[in-house]
RNA sequence: GAGCCUGUAGCUCAGUGGUAGAGCAUUCGACUUUUAAUCGAAUGGCCGUGGGUUCGACCCCCACCGGGCUCACCA
């Protein structure tokens, strides 16, 4: 190893992880890394599903600057697993009923797209890994399973059932103590998975035999070609067993499933993979986000707000870290990656930093932009922009040099900007009515806005209209005129301060300005 | 019961075995026709407590105190 790489090994945590990777496969004479990422039943991608392959492709791309070495990253859906509850977020939920414990795969599609609920779920989880451009490749439990591909793993579990149920045994409560198997037999009848006591292991067979409880018939039921699967740790470790997984990581609140996964790895005479253990997301009180909570913050509220670089950023920063994960951190997370971008050109060391890791295919020519984020939100706020033209006008006001052609990011930072004043900032903000004084100074604005500038001076548009603005609050005797000024914000946008407000006219509009003038003064007559 | 994270400026959080950092907030200043974004500066910290290792600890180790989460049914 180079010396450069120990500072990288020092810095970056998936340099890191990759370091651990390619110990284990020298240690097992290896010359390719498989990378796994998993999916439960229960299915639609969320932002966890997102932030674990987000990191093990970061991991992925470090193994392969670090050793040279080829790897793949599998990503595997369990879609053999039975189905357990109907899920509150599908139509047909009567036809679902019928088919409670089937495989996912051998239950009808409720959406009615695709050739099984399975698929279905499949599908929507490669879209939404697609649409971020991740490399990766899609592996179906029931595929591996009914192909045959899990066979030798199985029946070598089926050997080793004892040990198994033994490292499992001491875990469980003392109802599922007594009757514990990891084999899972599919009824041949019901096609539903079984989760019933095994009362013979024939392992020259390859089989299991067990009493349907409902009729009292014995079963004798092969383990291999998708007869039967492995209850959900056994099955973990199965799986990397069969396929030889180098990595894999998950969250803490599978720290017990990852200890009795890999017990039961070594138990059939193999070393389990390298894993990570990644702190989950928090709400902003704390909690726990989940899906069924409906707390926290979904991929698509990040995505409405800033871009996927920022979503990243957020995620690649110490994954080992509880961190909350809630509206507020969006800035700050689109923040961190413009700056890391923007040191990215002069830096020593290049692997070191977020934005190098979050371009996995290599940093863009144009990436960056001249404002940060959080002075993007701040302008859109002051000068209430409701249009990209608007929010352009202020920014070449100050750089004229910006323009979409040259700073993309920018461009989509712009309209970012306006989803989020338009969404979180104008709707708190507070109008207050109009004096009577201020009232006739208003009407009077508006009046003289209908008509030509004519006498007033001025050499642009904007300077005319601000000294319009000046005029008629020296004419109706705002003393201070700083009154006239806090007047117009306070009651047209609703805030303490503003932008200078001939230049907000001429951008934001005449007419514009006249009806938004016009509003506050309705909005007097609604109070009085 | 077991495990994990966490305690740093008023707030939200970075941080490295070698003189404490950012953003926001606060105060002052610049720009501005007395108004904004912006720019410059200042204020502000026994880095939870007590031990240990070290020439040197916010950092590493131990204990304690505080805050929080997760798992103990299924996956």
């Amino acid at each position: 190893m180079t010396e450069q790489t120990q500072i990288q090994t020092q810095q970056s945590w998936p340099f890191r992880e990759a370091e651990r990777i390619a110990a284990r496969l020298q240690a097992k004479g290896k010359s390719e890394a498989l990378f796994e990422t998993g999916y439960g039943p229960s299915g639609l991608p969320h932002i966890g599903t997102f932030s674990e392959v987000a990191r093990t492709s970061w991991v992925r791309r470090a193994f392969g600057e670090l050793t040279g070495l080829p790897s793949r990253l599998l990503a595997f859906s369990d879609d053999m697993d039975g189905l357990r509850k109907v899920p509150d977020n599908v139509p047909n939920r009567e036809m679902l009923r019928a088919f409670i414990g089937r495989p996912l795969t051998k239950v009808p599609d409720p959406f009615g797209t695709h050739e099984s609920f399975g698929a279905h779920n499949n599908a929507r989880l490669r879209a939404f890994l697609d649409s971020f451009g991740f490399s990766y490749e899609f592996a179906s439990s029931s595929d591996y399973y009914s192909s045959g591909r899990f066979d030798d793993a199985l029946l070598h579990v089926l050997a080793r059932h004892k040990e198994i149920v033994d490292i499992i045994r001491p875990t469980l409560g003392p109802e599922r103590r007594a009757t514990y198997s990891p084999i899972l037999p599919i009824h041949p009848r019901s096609g539903i998975v079984m989760q019933v006591p095994i009362e013979r292991v024939d392992v020259e067979q390859g089989s299991v035999t067990w009493t349907d409880p409902e009729t009292g018939t014995r079963y004798e039921t092969a383990v291999t070609g998708g007869a039967a699967k492995l209850q959900w740790k056994a099955d973990w470790a199965m799986r990397w067993y069969a396929l030889d997984v180098d990595y894999e990581m998950s969250g803490k609140d599978l720290i017990d499933s990852v200890k009795l996964s890999s017990a039961i790895v070594r138990a059939l005479g193999a070393e389990p993979p390298v894993c990570l253990t990644y702190e989950l997301f928090l709400d902003d009180q704390g909690q726990k986000i989940s899906k069924s909570k409906g707390n926290g913050l979904s991929v698509e509220q990040w995505l409405d707000y800033a871009p996927p670089e920022s979503l990243a950023q957020f995620m690649y920063h110490a994954p080992q870290r509880a961190k909350r994960l809630f509206f507020d951190v969006i800035p700050r997370a689109a923040d961190d990656y413009i700056n890391n971008v923007a040191a990215l050109r002069d830096a020593e060391d290049p692997r070191a930093n977020p934005a190098w890791h979050i371009h996995t295919d290599g940093v863009p020519q144009v990436a960056g932009s001249p404002i940060g984020f959080g002075m993007l939100l701040n302008l859109a706020s002051v000068i209430n922009a409701d249009s990209p033209e608007m929010l352009w006008g202020f920014i070449r006001a100050y750089i004229p040099s910006a323009s979409p052609e040259t700073s993309p990011l920018l461009a989509r930072l712009v309209n970012y900007a306006i989803a989020y004043n338009r969404d979180f900032v104008a709707p708190a903000k507070r109008y207050r009515a109009p004096t009577a004084l201020e009232q006739a100074a208003l009407g009077d604005l508006a009046t003289r806005l209908g008509q030509p500038l004519g006498d007033i001076p001025g050499e642009t548009e904007a300077e005319r209209l601000q000294n319009l603005v000046y005029a008629v609050g020296k004419e109706h005797k705002f003393t201070p005129l700083k009154a006239w000024f806090d007047c117009l914000y306070q009651v047209l946008l609703g805030q303490n301060e503003g932008p200078r407000f001939g230049g907000f006219i001429a951008l934001y509009g005449v007419a514009r300005t006249i009806a938004l003038i016009q509003t506050a003064l309705s909005r007097r007559q609604d109070a009085a």
